[in-house]
DNA sequence: ACAATGACATAAG
DNA sequence: GCTTATGCCATTG
């Protein structure tokens, strides 16, 4: 397990519950403000029993990309839905809305 | 250490 | 608004 890994899931972990991030602003909260494709690598090696809610991470854009082996975007999907998380005729999420504000989780 | 890869982001067409 | 091209960071061979 890499320190980046860590750090990755330690502030994944502390995004609250129907909200989302994109790993952009992973990136910058682990000290690494252009190293949204680091952050996605870090989230790649998880596992669907992580206790990491690496559904609650998604594009810039809002949209989801995951291309994981055990989930799916559509799964993704599924969870933000199941999170009150909601999706546009894009496919796409109301950042202005659901977007993390960095802070924690209360 | 170098080269290649990957759940990205931003700029340009 | 969507597609293509370039840049960045960390991990792996």
């Amino acid at each position: 397990m890499t320190p980046f890994q860590e750090e990755v899931y330690r502030i994944v972990s502390l995004i609250p519950e129907g909200r989302i991030a994109s790993y952009g602003e992973v990136a910058i909260v682990a000290d690494r403000p252009w190293a949204a494709r680091a952050v996605g690598n870090a989230l790649r090696h998880l596992e669907s029993d992580s206790g990491v809610p690496w559904w609650r991470v998604v594009s810039g854009t809002g949209a989801v990309s995951t291309s994981a082996i055990d989930h799916t975007a559509q799964v993704q999907r599924m969870l933000l839905e199941a999170e009150g998380i909601d999706f546009d005729e894009s496919g796409r999420i109301d950042w202005e809305r659901f977007g993390w504000d960095g802070s924690g989780p209360d």
